[in-house]
DNA sequence: AACTAGACGCCTC
DNA sequence: GAGGCGTCTAGTT
């Protein structure tokens, strides 16, 4: 399995309403150090649409990137549920453990 | 070989 | 205590 594989399950396992973490989704994949990839590989997903990049937030709460642009991102998240404040993001309440 | 949608640590204010 | 800068890693193109 391609490490962009493994990504895009991990990712697709995150549920409506709750985010993770770039380093969350390394570590589930079994690359704690790869988050930099992982969002490499989101970038170049073959598959968006049953692939929620917009889930994926960094370390930090901050939105990150996205291929779309991040403020649209920030935008999808609020519609899923997602309370975002000063542009960061509640990890604690959102930030999904799997 | 160069780039990237990150993470961490250290330094400064 | 908060913000900014610099550094390192892993994987893709």
């Amino acid at each position: 399995m391609n490490f962009s594989e493994k990504v895009f399950k991990a990712v697709k396992r995150i549920p409506k309403g709750s985010v993770s973490t770039y380093s969350e989704i390394a570590e589930i994949i079994g690359n704690p150090d790869a988050s930099r990839a992982v969002g490499n590989a989101l970038n170049k997903n073959p598959t968006p649409i049953i692939v929620p990049c917009h889930r994926v937030v960094r370390s930090d709460g901050k939105a990150g990137g996205f291929a779309k642009g991040t403020k649209k991102k920030i935008e999808l998240l609020r519609k899923e549920g997602i309370e975002i404040k000063n542009n960061k993001i509640d990890l604690e309440k959102f930030g999904c453990k799997f």
